[in-house]
DNA sequence: AACAATTTTTAGCCTTACCTAAAAATTGTT
DNA sequence: AACAATTTTTAGGTAAGGCTAAAAATTGTT
């Protein structure tokens, strides 16, 4: 017995299909797949959305049943075609939204993904092609994560980790991994922003720190820092 | 128990203290106020809110406990300061976004309502205050309406309703009372938009339709249309 | 192959925000 | 004042999306 109340999109958009929570859900099982390709399982997705195992059981059941998963019990769950769809669509418009706030709003890039946390759910095909004219169809949001286009397809980068470089090897820092406020602001103290060049002088084998040279300075960086940030390799 | 799901607006903004439902119950009571002023009957608030008399009764002993509304039993209700300010803060949002919509993003007025009603629950002080300083802090939104300041002041407009001017008697189109899409398609119909000058003609005693002067054009509008526009009288 | 550890599912509850039907209070009419 | 009509509240339920604790399945180790 369907319930009414849906004010919105009752016309053009055949969305409010899908819950929050369920945008949600999507969301992570796509970012997971990336990770551990084949099968997404339900410790790894509690981990992730911060929710109890019990309770990813049974909201896989319901995506199950809507068709945007496949799921078989214990085994793990995966995308399917329509879920796939539906993930995109909500990460491209978290990364619009990012853009926006940060190129429009003044905001700087650690402070944006907890407000596109919530602008991702908001229903209106429209407004999210308006969105994506009005910042002139942006490539990467602004921690360098791709956005996809209205199709749903991704440009992807040539990107490695800081971490893989060898020494002597340089990179344009292009990408974070973690996108956490933390290290965000660690990357802001240390004049380390997207599109500067980095140059590996030397890897400490013991810990597999970096002396590395970034505006003409030297900096010393962290496995931990190293691990998160991606670089465009030179040559 | 408070529940934790939070994830947003931990660190600076009190907000996440009201549910989107609740919310709109503090809007829906706002707007009520001012048309019955003393007292929010539980049947105008379920009429208006499209939700049963005894849902809207349950939702009012939550809003009494949190002492956004004075309730008594049977004798209405009424916003604290508390649930004022609250309900000023998402109509502040409501306006603003729909202002962005018009201003930035090509919608037209009659298109942006539905939208703005997800956008204006987005939490976020400085979402909020950096959009109104993007849109170089709007008086009114796109259907004539008063959009508070950061302190939740309205400036209010000297205007009347067409239908209550005299023969003879000129006014400019600064609001409507009625923002529905057909309402607002009827007017970009007709050539009628806010800033334009419209002279009452002649009244037509029978229906209180009036025969109207605007854009150099005559026009015969029924008292449905005249009891939803709202003119600053001239002279 | 057997047993232990781990992962996943099930069973049973909770809260929010709805609902219907019935009871109670208020209001209107004679 | 009495009764009827209307409004409002109460009582009891539902679905979504969480939870805990216990059961079942899978995986790892000997
Ligand atoms: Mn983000
Ligand atoms: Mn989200
Ligand atoms: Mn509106
Ligand atoms: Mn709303």
């Amino acid at each position: 017995m369907m319930n009414k109340k849906c004010s919105f999109d009752t016309r053009k958009n055949i969305a409010f299909m899908f819950s929050l929570s369920e945008e949600n859900y999507l969301k992570t099982i796509f970012h997971l797949e990336k990770i551990n390709s084949g099968g997404v399982s339900t410790n790894a997705l509690a981990g992730e959305m911060e929710t109890k195992a019990s309770s990813v059981t049974d909201m896989l059941k319901k995506l199950s049943e809507k068709k945007l998963v496949k799921y078989r019990k214990y085994q793990g769950v995966q995308l399917s075609d329509k879920g796939h769809k539906a993930a995109v669509e909500v990460i491209r418009k978290h990364r619009l939204w990012e853009v926006f706030l940060v190129e429009k709003l003044n905001f700087s890039w650690d402070e944006v993904h907890d407000i596109a946390e919530q602008l991702e759910h908001i229903k209106s095909e429209k407004l999210t092609q308006e969105l994506d004219k009005f910042l002139e169809f942006p490539k990467r949001d602004p921690h360098g994560d791709p956005i996809p286009d209205a199709e749903g397809n991704f440009r992807i980068a040539n990107k490695v980790l800081l971490a893989d470089l060898e020494e002597g090897e340089s990179g344009i820092c292009v990408g974070v991994k973690d996108s956490s406020t933390e290290f965000l602001q660690y990357l802001d103290k240390n004049n380390i922003a997207l599109g500067k060049s980095v140059t590996v002088v030397h890897r400490e084998a013991y810990d597999e720190s970096l002396f590395i040279k970034i505006n003409d300075e030297d900096l010393h960086v962290s496995k931990s820092i190293s691990n998160n940030l991606f670089v465009k390799p030179v040559e």
